[in-house]
DNA sequence: GTGTAATAGTTGAATTTGTAACTAACAACC
DNA sequence: GGTTGTTAGTTACAAATTCAACTATTACAC
């Protein structure tokens, strides 16, 4: 039983990153659970678009990396909730077009202030750790892992 | 829309966790899940009673984190296919003791060397990046963020 | 001992997610 | 202009997760 090889589970990186990426998530969810009645994937949608203003559900996937069955139900409730229209589109009478109403991008400027604080509480934990090499090398695992 | 703030999603360190963490996971996951048809909550499980030995399920519960029901209806597979065998405790006959078959171990040991490969692939794969520091940050998010 | 609380682990019902199949609309080719 | 292929987005069904309630056993107080 456990045998001699130099390998520990606390340091494997997929269980690392898992353990912390769940521990941050939970901590920022019940802020948008709470305040807003939101799913992850809810938030995900409000922030496009409140970053970058009308997008159709492609585009947010596309960014994203969400899956379309993700964006679909997300839109229909944010829709429901009146934080988003959707427009459908004259040229391609597939695509629709979304967008924040008023009290979305009150709920998404909310929101990202409590965001941005988050992550610097994050970062100040972090202490004289090289923050910055931290995201770059997240984005870097991100973008293509295999 | 998208008023002058200095936030980027894209920084933000939860969506950036769990974007890594969901992308390393899904590699490492093929791979348990082709050889062995485990699940994710399985393998961790697994890989604890591989490095640990003998422990009870609350022993794996304080150890990973993970929940006891995950816990029970992973240990419940595992021992259907006989990876793991249950022990009832004389002492105390709520607790069960759970140890690896031959079976058991000889998987925890062909995926320990595939996660310590895997592993030092994302290593190489941040280039001259100092991956203790990635990982000492990680690990400090994980153990208690808020 | 008897009653109350705590602990180990399981189960069931409600949510949420994943996968695949689907509808509707457009595009391109002949 | 009809066939074939592609794209946008939705829906249906299965699998997984969450949450709360549950059983069985032990611990503690009196």
């Amino acid at each position: 039983m456990a045998d001699q090889d130099t390998f520990d589970l606390h340091s494997f990186l997929p269980y690392l990153l898992n353990q912390a990426a769940e521990a941050s998530s939970l901590d920022f969810q019940s802020v948008y659970k709470s305040r807003y009645g939101m799913l992850r994937n809810e938030w995900r949608v409000l922030f496009h678009l409140g970053m970058y203003g009308r997008l159709t559900a492609s585009d947010i996937r596309d960014r994203s990396g969400l899956h379309k069955t993700k964006i679909s139900r997300a839109v229909q409730r944010l829709a429901e909730r009146r934080f988003l229209t959707r427009l459908r589109d004259d040229q391609d009478r597939r695509a629709e077009h979304l967008e924040l109403t008023p009290q979305g991008q009150a709920a998404y400027r909310d929101l990202r202030k409590i965001a941005k604080d988050y992550d610097e509480a994050l970062a100040e934990m972090l202490g004289d750790e090289d923050v910055a090499a931290l995201r770059r090398m997240l984005l870097r695992l991100a973008q293509r892992v295999s």
